[in-house]
DNA sequence: TCACAATATATCCATACGGCTATATAGCTA
DNA sequence: TAGCTATATAGCCGTATGGATATATTGTGA
């Protein structure tokens, strides 16, 4: 679990890899598209995107001839639990709002 | 702010920083402290500290002859909010908490 | 099946990173 | 002020990272 946080995180410390992810938050793309808004050279977006799926923060499918990207939230939310547990730290209301949702009715927690 | 991302992620890519800031989450602790349970130098420790000050995950204090470290959470905070842009991927209930909350009398979002 | 399109891999290079040891600095305390 | 304690900095080393160019691979369509 350290391990997987280790590639999330090293992963994340890129810009142009969390603006991958940002495009992929609209949809599913080709490499291509992905490299289109920057300028790297084809293989420097291989790249990124093999440490992307590596960390488990996207996933490859398979088109005809490309290889659309899709992102795979389990990974992010690898990083949101860890984080939470800082939570208190910044966010005041935050045991109002959880003792609050613990009385509402029909509020489904995971 | 994607130099602050960067910084912050980069970071917290190390599972000896991130035991670090766990250990701080108790309260503010002096380098030895820290130092105590790793198998590392006291300098590779005293990198580490500068590498989450630099990324303002730390602040450095005065006591003594000690310098006390303090967990300074608005950097955390900073990937909370950058990572909740993608909850809604994850998090099925999350639309309708906020839709719920946004109703909610007296509830005091920040 | 041949040529092209999309993408991956190999190799090389410069810089960054994480560890170490040795040494410097700063503040107490005797 | 001398020496001790706590910590920082310097310098070195091996490995990892992010970029480039050149080349290989794979599937499609003519």
């Amino acid at each position: 679990m350290d391990d997987k946080l280790d590639a999330i995180f090293s992963a994340l410390a890129d810009p142009t890899r969390r603006a991958i992810l940002g495009r992929l938050a609209n949809g599913k793309a080709t490499v291509a598209e992905l490299a289109d808004p920057f300028e790297l050279s084809q293989p420097a977006i291989s790249k990124h995107l093999k440490v992307l799926e590596q960390a488990g923060l996207i996933r490859s499918g398979r088109e005809a001839t490309s290889r659309p990207r899709v992102l795979e939230p389990a990974a992010l939310k690898t990083v949101a639990d860890w984080i939470a547990d800082y939570r208190r730290f910044w966010d005041q209301s935050f045991d109002r709002l959880d003792d609050y949702l613990s009385k509402v009715q029909g509020y489904e927690n995971d």
